[in-house]
DNA sequence: CGGGCCACGCTACCATACCAGATTGCGCAG
DNA sequence: CTGCGCAATCTGGTATGGTAGCGTGGCCCG
């Protein structure tokens, strides 16, 4: 599940419409529901049907995409199933690398965690959501960096994202960059203890902010549920 | 990754193709590295390239294939990363459901459990791999149940899978179904004393049987890998 | 005899045309 | 007015032909 965009050689027609369509449906600018035919695609970027195919069915494989043969394709609804499966998984990673954390962190990588925090203050000051959000995910890179599963965190950010494009939905503001930085900033600091007890429990407070979002959505948004 | 084989609807050529060559590649009869053509497949079908291609990019999403513009289509080495990360997500999954479920298991997850014990006592006994290995997947469903944590027995079985399949390759037998049996046992005991230190002690100590075996096939099929 | 260049053939990519199933809406009959 | 049925039209699936990039082998030149 890497290569999606950026293809390592050559740039074919079919990134395009790939890059393109994969950009509009996660950014939630394409809808849930939403029909799209090979066609009209096709004829918004001048290109034959074939490529645009070729992306369809790329889109299909990330379950983003649904189409179904003689009738129509359509932008895949959430699967609470799925979001649950994300959820977890990335909350028992997580968990496991804290834990190795708590064995293999050095003082340096406590020393980085603490200028995330400071970074993450100075975004939270200046009020600068975007920033924060980059900065959110840095900090728990470093986490894998601290547990020495640097090559985890691309899982950890897989299954992130794609909770965090769902919460966009959220009527309520999902949670405060001030309550963010304080939760990161109690992980730090059990870390900094290894104190392995206090830094599950801090972690996953943290991983559970999103539980009443979610399911906030699940109810005002449930037309865009499969389930 | 849920609808590869089977789709919802209509079965088209695409999708025979596409079974079948799944099926050749992760049975490791067509072996990494393998070149692979798509008039060459469509003429074994008696299709069009077409469809071929369309399969030829579903298994490309799946990593089993690698796609190379205006190159050449082969069968994709396997990736010590992918392998690690596939084994960090098994441990740390079955390990939060094994927590869990020294809360939540009732007295019919123990006795489930000890039924299997003795099911695969039987296919032991019997040598037969086959169905000791069908028992496996299903002692491990069973502690997903124990857990509460059902829909997470898919993200077990495939991560297992994945793994399971390199290891038909290793020139040891890689483990004994007595060792297996015996490490099934210590888990099921552990849970039944709901002692999380035993259980995870002994899920760890299960899942770590393959280190080796790993490590040998990534030395004596070095060239089956890419990095 | 050896090295570089070029052309041929291979690959996957793309466009066009046609097919079959499914839907929809219009018209006709009751 | 209503309900049934057929046909036009839309969908994605397939076939085929042509194109462009890349590798390789042969040929020519040094």
């Amino acid at each position: 599940m890497a290569q999606s965009l950026a293809r390592a050689d050559r740039r074919t027609n079919a990134d395009d419409v790939f890059d393109y369509l994969h950009g509009e449906i996660v950014s939630l600018r394409l809808l849930p529901g939403t029909r799209i035919s090979e066609i009209e695609v096709a004829g918004q970027f001048d290109v034959s049907r074939q490529p645009v195919r070729e992306a369809f069915i790329r889109l299909a494989n990330l379950d983003l995409l649904l189409v179904r043969p003689q009738k129509a394709t359509v932008v895949r609804q959430f699967s609470s199933e799925k979001i649950k499966r994300a959820r977890f998984i990335r909350m028992a990673v997580e968990c496991e690398v804290l834990r190795r954390a708590c064995r293999s962190a050095s003082p340096l990588h406590d020393e980085r965690l603490r200028k995330d925090l400071e970074e993450q203050q100075a975004a939270m000051k200046a009020r600068d959501v975007e920033r924060f959000h980059a900065l959110d995910y840095d900090f728990h890179e470093h986490l894998c960096d601290a547990g020495d599963c640097a090559l985890m965190f691309g899982t950890i950010a897989e299954n992130k994202a794609a909770v965090d494009r769902i919460c966009v939905l959220s009527l309520s503001e999902p949670a405060t960059m001030e309550e963010l930085h304080e939760d990161h900033a109690l992980i730090a600091e059990a870390l900094g203890r290894r104190d392995e007890g206090e830094l599950i429990g801090a972690i996953k407070a943290h991983l559970s902010r999103l539980d009443d979002v979610i399911a906030g959505i699940r109810k005002s948004h449930a037309d865009f549920f499969e389930d």
